[in-house]
DNA sequence: GTCCAGGGCCTAC
DNA sequence: GTAGGCCATGGA
C-alpha cells in the first residue's frame, strides 16, 4: 500500500491532464438515474442514443416513462443493449420513485446516505456501482463510485492491499480523501476519461500516458 | 470475425 | 463468498 497522498497526487495529475469533466451528462437527476442503469456494461455513445429516443417519447419523468408500453420501451432503449433487462430495471426504478414522492425527490433527499443506498440496492438490477452513481450524481452525496476501470488501474499500479473488491477499492478512496461530493464527482469522471483513452484492456502498457515521467509514483501509470 | 463497453443476477461449488 | 455463464447492441 502506498502512502495516502498517492490518491491526492493521482487526482491532481489527471485533472491537469484532462481538465474538469463536468459529469454527469444529463438534464436532471432522474435522467442521471436512467442513464446509470442504461450504461451498465455499455458504452456511453450507445446510452446517449437510447436516452435521445426516450426524450422524444416522454418528458423524462417517472410518471410518463411508466406510461410507455413495455415493448415500446424496449424498442426505444434497444441501442444500449440488454434491452429487456434494462427496460424492466428502468420501470422498477420509476415505480420506486413514484412510491417515494415522484420526480422532485424531496422525500428521498432527507434520508441519510446509508439508508438511501440500501433503498436503491434493494431494487432489482441496481448494484453497488449503479447505486453509488445515483447517490453521487443525482443526490450529490459524497460517495466514491468504483467501476471496472478503477479496479483495473489500481491493480496494475499494484496499490491494492487485497483482491480489489468493490468495497475494498471504495474504502481505499474514501479513507484517503475528504468526503467531498465535488471531488468524488470529478475524480470518478477523470478515471473513466483516462481509462477510455489510455487504459483499455488491450492496452497493457500506456506509453503515452500523461502521468509518465511527471509523477513520483515509482512507475508509470499503466 | 473478434473484442470490448461507465454491471448485475443467478447458479454451482 | 466467489467463479462462471448470461444478458445484447454497436463501435473499433
Amino acid at each position: 500500500m502506498r502512502d495516502p497522498a498517492f490518491l491526492h497526487r493521482l487526482y491532481e495529475v489527471l485533472l491537469e491532464s484532462y481538465g474538469p469533466q463536468s459529469w454527469w451528462p444529463a438534464d436532471s437527476p432522474f435522467e442521471v438515474m436512467v442513464g446509470a442503469v442504461l450504461t451498465q456494461n455499455t458504452a456511453w455513445n450507445s446510452v446517449e442514443r437510447a436516452i435521445s429516443q426516450l426524450r422524444k417519447n416522454c418528458d423524462m419523468t417517472p410518471e410518463r416513462l411508466l406510461l410507455i408500453p413495455e415493448e415500446k420501451l424496449e424498442e426505444l432503449i434497444r441501442p444500449s443493449g440488454y434491452f429487456r433487462q434494462k427496460a424492466a430495471r428502468v420501470r422498477g426504478l420509476c415505480r420506486f420513485l413514484l412510491e417515494n414522492g415522484g420526480k422532485d425527490l424531496s422525500r428521498l433527499a432527507v434520508l441519510p446516505t446509508s439508508e438511501l443506498r440500501e433503498r436503491f440496492l434493494a431494487l432489482k438490477g441496481i448494484g453497488p456501482e449503479t447505486a453509488d452513481s445515483i447517490l453521487l450524481y443525482a443526490f450529490g452525496r459524497p460517495v466514491f463510485v468504483v467501476d471496472a476501470y478503477t479496479v483495473r488501474l489500481l491493480e496494475r499500479l499494484d496499490i491494492l492491499p487485497g483482491k480489489g473488491s468493490y468495497g475494498e477499492v471504495q474504502d481505499l478512496f474514501m479513507r484517503s480523501l475528504p468526503p467531498d461530493a465535488g471531488l468524488f464527482n470529478e475524480y470518478h469522471a477523470l478515471l473513466v476519461t483516462h481509462a477510455k483513452e489510455r487504459c483499455r484492456k488491450k492496452a497493457p502498457l500506456c506509453k503515452t500516458c500523461p502521468l509518465n515521467g511527471r509523477c513520483d509514483f515509482g512507475r508509470s501509470l499503466i
